[in-house]
DNA sequence: TCACTGTTATACTACAAATATAACAAATAC
DNA sequence: GTATTTGTTATATTTGTAGTATAACAGTGA
């Protein structure tokens, strides 16, 4: 799986790396079970500290994304992915309504707004069972 | 109009003065051309300093959404909002698709995606013309 | 034993958020 | 004109996070 990173982006690249590896689960780039680099062979490969990966996959194992074991490094959780539970759906919730406020002050309307969250959302699911290039 | 400030939250003071800010022009609470306090006194009365809220400020003006003048102070954009152009639209998508990649790790489908972005929609735009309290 | 894994610790730089003062410039009220 | 209030600008300080740089520790498997 190809990773981009853009060092001038506002966003940190751990929270970068977080994203792109949950985009690569939804996808299916990456299946469950499936191992990822160490945390110093992506470091190294990306050109960016160890500590800012182990940041990033710490993150990911807290949510329930990962598995990690010594030695054996890390792999996509191969059992049961986290769970669309009332937690997530506030966080969904709380983070959505801002984008929302600010497009009905576009002047966008329900239909026009859910088709731009529709179209973000079958970006990723259409990818499914793509190449891992 | 009531503003509510978590001063624990790990969103900036300011980003929340924004989002609120925006969230009143969406529900009707703040109409255009309506008065808003002046930097000092908004911020006296929220308990912070004076750059926080001027920092809000300058960013909605730059973002189109306030007019401000010397002694007259801030108030809302009375012509035309701001539209929701390409790079409005962009952004949203950068914005949504994390979460939507994250929402189908955990098992939503496209339609309890969609319900949830809409419920966030409805939340705001069913206020249109509350009461300003 | 050796090499590789994640983990922890420490130190440092850089930057953003927030505050605290202070002063400046324009517009209004008197 | 004078005073007041407005946004604006300028410094400086504190605090916290991001990211890097080393280094060492602790399991695990060959």
């Amino acid at each position: 799986m190809i990773i981009q990173l853009d060092l001038e982006s506002d966003i940190p690249i751990y929270t970068q790396l977080v994203n792109q590896i949950i985009e690569g689960i939804a996808t299916g780039q990456l299946e469950p079970g499936e191992q990822l680099p160490s945390v110093r062979s992506l470091a190294a490969d990306l050109g960016i500290n160890l500590h800012t990966v182990n940041k990033a996959y710490t993150h990911l194992k807290q949510e329930g994304f990962l598995q990690i074991h010594r030695q054996r490094g890390a792999l996509i959780q191969p059992h049961r992915m986290p769970q669309a539970d009332a937690s997530f759906k506030d966080r969904l919730q709380s983070e959505v309504r801002p984008l929302a406020a600010e497009a009905i002050c576009r002047g966008m309307d329900e239909e026009a707004f859910l088709e731009a969250c529709r179209a973000a959302f079958l970006s990723i699911h259409y990818n499914k069972g793509g190449t891992t290039s």
